[in-house]
DNA sequence: GGCATTGTCTACAATATAACTCGATTCAAT
DNA sequence: ATTGAATCGAGTTATATTGTAGACAATGCC
């Protein structure tokens, strides 16, 4: 049970647009050099994110990438269910034909519910909370050089 | 991000145990039977829980498989900890290294909050709960029979 | 002791998924 | 028109998952 690199990616990759997009559209070989992964990779984990309608994209010279929406109303959740293809803990299986006291319905039951409680937590925090984060350690952090 | 079907399995492996182990160890055949799942493949997934202490095991002849611990306690944190390797949002990647203020670290930290969070939903369900929900489910189904 | 029962182990094979690359193309601002 | 940028499809490699087969070891029962 992991998060693949896609994931974690997409999370890096919408934190430095978050960052940088006052200065206009954040461009793909800016992420790849700051981020140290290859152009080519990223391109499949920022072109979901774009179909999902969490990035926009402004073509063309100049152009690039901006957060479709505001940090606040975009979660880890978000993130994952796109480049995850959602938390699933059951398969697609045909629970239909199943008897409701078999121990598979039961241990189904609970993964539904489990499932349930992870989408919960993963809701719980949002790009805007990564942005309060980073700006703090970057503060810690010009403090330390102060001293 | 999913649970593979060896957790699954895993885990409707051990309520069987849990439901039949009054009646003497239980064997392999027997959930491989009752469950549908091929028994060389149940193999892998029965190993590593008895490696793991979660069930121990009766050799020859008359022989199977019990719970090692109480239902209560075998959490579903444990379970998915043997099949599925522990829940890792991060990989093992030299973080050492790293400048404390780039992006890699902000989002770094979060998916480690994330997995601890999410460690504590799944410590949260244990094989107790799952057999007082199997024998609520069949309690149910009774009643319904004697309408 | 011998035999049937049951678990143990090693090795392998077939998919499936993840991770990653390349090159040609299309779009839009200047 | 040129240039900087995203778009897209096809292909490759690596790793993990899922599953199988068969020889071996331990135990209980007669």
């Amino acid at each position: 049970m992991k998060i693949t690199t896609k994931g974690r990616y997409a999370l890096q990759l919408l934190l430095e647009v978050a960052l940088h997009q006052n200065q206009g559209p954040v461009t793909l070989s800016d992420i790849s050099a700051r981020q140290g992964i290859s152009q080519p990779y990223l391109w499949h984990v920022i072109t979901p994110l774009t179909a999902a309608g969490i990035l926009r994209v402004k073509r063309g010279s100049q152009g690039g990438y901006l957060l479709a929406r505001e940090p606040k109303d975009i979660s880890i959740k978000d993130v994952v269910n796109v480049l995850e293809g959602s938390v699933t803990f059951v398969a697609n299986q045909k629970v239909q034909e199943e008897n409701k006291t078999s121990v598979f319905m039961t241990t189904h039951k609970v993964w539904v519910e489990l499932e349930d409680k992870i989408a919960k937590v993963l809701s719980g925090i949002t790009l805007e909370d990564l942005l309060v984060r980073h700006r703090e350690a970057e503060g810690i952090e010009s403090l330390n050089f102060n001293i």
